[in-house]
DNA sequence: CTGTTAGCGCGTTCAC
DNA sequence: GTGAACGCGCTAACAG
């Protein structure tokens, strides 16, 4: 079987089954209108001439497509991951397919697959995060295609959003460390402006810190290529410059790394030092010492997400913003009463 | 700014700056044939009314595309992640992009998706692995479209192939194991046909201890929603059933979840058994224990099959398949010397 | 139930 | 350097 250069057109079959494009196209899409014999013939030709309707031309005719366009930051990690299966679950069963591509973080690389994405006249567009160019926001708000933006949460979306609030889930590890004890808050994460879901989390968590006139928050931001490593060196620069009683985490990962990293020094946790991860990872569940760390739905998110954007997709005119509940996780790496090390 | 109904067309770029559909179409594509002054004003216009040209109607008419379609297992992990990374890199500075979606290891899920990539046109097609359904194998040989397979290795590729050859990995850890003088394996994965590597790669193991006439190799194959936890039960069972004195997981992170279980059984690694994970992950790097396994260049092979398959792209007839190399990563989950258990 | 006509938005071809 | 025709493959709207 040779490879041919032009692939089967509608036109190939309806005349090889001879009948007009028409029974063809309406067999194929299995609308009304066609007699059952004729419909299973065509379909059998069409088969045999492994013949694959072509996109761009029924997009181009019916000026819409069954198509979400996504964008995450990164595909590494779980997080995204786990908001891509919710979302997409739920696409699927709607009969929706979904691109993705990703923008390691970058507000320009995200623009350039929007702009992508809207040549494609896609059902509906997603967006990791808030923190876009603003060429990106006006090309999206002058455009009737439905817009979700997802992870992070504002009161004012470009159009639809669910998320969680990343500011208010930091003040809420600052709380619990500080009930606790803890005075010395550090923060490791990657370097600044380069994730603004981690800035909002240390804003809140410095915000309860201030109010509470204890030290300020020491932060550790290594470029390291994954996720543990930059734990445990961030750990390593913390411990090294002013040693924190308490280090708060990007992400559990990170909060492993770290923990390898105490134990590599003799540090013991959490009576010498307290570590906090954040999103619950899959991780957590193998260590032998449960971590605190704070739950973020994000399957239910991507859920949410999806259904909500179906819902503007099926004429729903608006609908609000949702930010979803955070949970800390109260696990060993912290202390379990207030501790002695109060006032310095 | 409200919402158009209808975005802006290259015509009406065209009455809006006085000129022909034309100019605006080669002012646009950056070709010859348009006054420097009449093209500044026409950029000028068309980002004002935010055209943004239609993929659908360009591709219609030209009859190619610059889009890459991509299938993958899962995204979950950093196996396919950073095979990803490598292609994507790779595509993006030769002017592609690339479209993804996972199959959750259904071969009718990629059969469906891959129809769904023939019907864009695009430039090629990436499929992970060797298991497809046959439609998905006859489709894509009658069609013209370069076809690469990657992460698993064959001599008979759809098109090209770049990977690894996972029954000879397999064969590398029983060697080493025999070796070492362990003599009754266990593997723990996920379950059988489920992932046709991790068979490929228990075959090899089994096959190097059959021909020692050795035990023959227990295998766990637990269905938990993470590695971790799946590599934590899979010990578990394998431990309370005939205890082997060496356990090969499927990858590095399930190896973890069976270093942890271990511990908590208060069992010492390597002396009381020995663990191999797979992969060489990131997590390996803050352990302190380093981790017996097998490197893989993922990256490497992401980057050798983008680049085969643009060759294609690019009119190279045949680009032969190639396997890239292992190497086994001796670690300390492993003995170091021949153990004394080698005879019952 | 079936076929014909017109047009989706853009690029190629060929005039001017 | 510029523009008018035509066609890419398919489908909505109509006619038979």
């Amino acid at each position: 079987m040779g490879r041919r250069k032009h692939p089967a057109k509608i036109e190939d079959v309806a005349r090889r089954a001879g009948v007009s494009i028409m029974s063809v196209s309406r067999a194929l899409r299995g609308v009304e209108g066609v007699s059952e014999a004729k419909r299973a013939e065509i379909l059998r030709i069409a088969r045999q001439l492994k013949y694959v309707p072509n996109s761009n031309a029924r997009s181009l005719a019916v000026a819409n497509s069954n198509l979400i366009g996504i964008s995450l930051p990164t595909f590494a990690g779980e997080v995204f991951a786990d908001i891509l299966n919710g979302m997409r679950r739920t696409f699927a069963t709607a009969g929706y397919a979904s691109v993705i591509d990703t923008t390691e973080y970058d507000p320009e690389a995200e623009l350039a697959w929007v702009r992508r994405l809207l040549s494609w006249q896609p059902a509906g567009i997603i967006l990791t995060g808030l923190d876009h160019s603003s060429e990106t926001v006006e090309l999206l708000k002058a455009s009737p295609i439905p817009v979700l933006e997802i992870w992070d949460y504002t009161s004012e979306p470009i159009d639809i959003c669910v998320g969680i609030d990343h500011y208010r889930a930091g003040q809420l590890i600052g709380e619990h460390a500080l009930s606790l004890g803890y005075r010395r808050p550090g923060f490791v994460s990657t370097p600044r402006g380069f994730d603004t879901r981690a800035d909002s989390r240390l804003a809140g968590l410095r915000d309860v810190f201030a109010r509470a006139r204890s030290a300020s928050v020491l932060s550790a931001r290594p470029q390291c290529d994954s996720s543990f490593a930059t734990g445990y060196q961030g750990t390593e620069e913390l411990l090294d410059t002013g040693p924190p009683d308490i280090i708060c985490y990007l992400n559990d990962h990170m909060a492993f790394g770290g923990l390898m990293c105490c134990q590599a020094r003799g540090l013991s946790v959490p009576s010498d030092i307290g570590l906090v991860g954040f999103n619950e990872l899959d991780l957590a569940s193998v260590l032998p010492k449960k971590l605190t760390t704070v739950r973020t739905l994000r399957r239910l998110m991507g859920i949410t997400g999806a259904s909500d954007l179906l819902a503007r997709i099926n004429g729903v005119a608006r609908v609000p913003a949702k930010s979803l509940p955070l949970e800390l996780i109260v696990g060993e790496t912290t202390r379990r009463q207030p501790g002695a090390g109060g006032e310095v």
